[in-house]
DNA sequence: CATTGCATACTACCATGGTAGTATGCAATA
DNA sequence: TATTGCATACTACCATGGTAGTATGCAATG
């Protein structure tokens, strides 16, 4: 396996962050499973660079939760941590009630409902050509537009690191994907809310929309318990 | 100059680790000014360790904006950026905000108030006594005890971490050290909310105590208009 | 059988050499 | 004088070798 060969990944890119991109990836799509190992060595053979990219690439991981580092064993890929997702859950949930809020006091509410009913069009598209990539792309759009009109566009790449997690958890939903058409009318009940001014409200419904993940959790936890945090130190049981 | 050897750096921890500790202290203190220039080679130089963690250090600095990488030019001390600091504030009072809400919601506020009170005594202590590295901590604490009563602690680290761009401005200010007192006073006035459940009123309180660090701003860049950002590109000027 | 001592094989971490790429100063040129 | 070509000196980035430290399996020992 080498590395994945993207658009902007050749050349443009320091290969430390190609690395990072390849094994966050890889890690979000559960290519590389909980618990899996993960040295500096393997990776660099299994990528094919040398191992300091690798290194580096590794610690980047580990500082945003995706990778554990115990210190002369080895490095694993993190389980899934329900302490992860409930940290990244509530800051995102303050985060965008913030911004929405402030985006509902910039003065120009219109212009932005204008645009959320326009993404929100999109998305109908994009369901109907099944096309999930682009519909949670524009998901993205659709909430990276609040953040615009709040006047705070560097946020987004805040949330977006706090929404990894998330989406990874997404990725051991049964179907593989959830209900986009639920998602498109949560959509449009935050952008009726806005255009009415009912901050209460379009706060409430913005709540309940980010918490849709909390549906899927009890049951990606019976389908796949292994990847799932159990107890630190195995104790080195039998054997 | 060399590496800066406290307690807990010296065999403990990784060496990148505490060069990153070490420059991040210096530029916090302004010790390392904006715009002076950092390659891995003068700060391996600077600090008496070899390239390879330097260039971690820096790599990490990077990423939390406190220097500038241009790619083939050389790295510099990040300059004061209002964009850092606004969206520092903004995340930090969003944070905050949703912590005191959900701690005051937590069926324990009785114990909340106590501890906050305790910590309230501590600060005047300090302030007699002039220790105002001891009433930091002890402002970080308070801020920390929310955090615990809203059962999310581990939110406290990334909390501190927004704090850092609103502490390095900090430094900037007139007398060196604020108004102590105020702060105390605003202290008091959360406290108070929170007993009597007054959560808009908490709110509006925490918010106001966050945004005083807006007083000092327009002063410190009078004062130190060299340390605050300045068109991109000198454009190679006379010479 | 249970415990201990130890060689081995890993690990993360650090040091250092090499390379492509860009800015800078100076000389050559118009 | 203004412009261009180019050597030089930086830079960040990557490759690779070396080291201390710990887990593991096995042999020696009780």
């Amino acid at each position: 396996m080498a590395l994945l060969k993207t658009a902007k990944s050749n050349r443009s890119m320091p290969l430390a962050r190609q690395v990072y991109d390849d094994l966050h990836q890889k890690i979000l799509r559960f290519e590389l499973k909980p618990y899996q190992v993960l040295s500096e060595a393997s990776v660099s053979e299994m990528l094919g660079v040398s191992r300091t990219p690798a290194r580096e690439a590794l610690t980047k991981l580990a500082e945003n939760r995706f990778v554990d580092v115990v210190p002369q064993r080895g490095s694993q890929v993190a389980p899934l941590r329900t302490e992860d997702l409930n940290r990244s859950q509530f800051m995102r949930e303050a985060l965008e009630v913030a911004l929405l809020r402030r985006a509902m006091s910039s003065g120009n509410e219109a212009g932005l409902v204008k645009e959320l009913r326009k993404e929100i069009t999109l998305q109908r598209t994009y369901v109907t050509f099944e096309d999930t990539e682009s519909f949670y792309a524009s998901d993205e759009a659709f909430h990276g537009l609040i953040t615009e009109y709040a006047k705070q566009p560097s946020v987004l790449p805040e949330i977006l690191r706090l929404k990894d997690h998330m989406d990874r958890f997404r990725h051991l939903m049964v179907s593989g994907v959830e209900d986009l058409d639920t998602i498109i009318k949560q959509h449009v009940a935050i952008a009726d809310a806005i255009e009415k001014g009912d901050a209460a409200r379009a706060e409430q419904r913005m709540i309940k929309h980010l918490r849709r993940i909390f549906d899927y959790i009890s049951e990606a936890r019976e389908r796949f318990p292994e990847y799932f945090e159990h107890d630190e130190k195995p104790a080195r049981a039998i054997r």
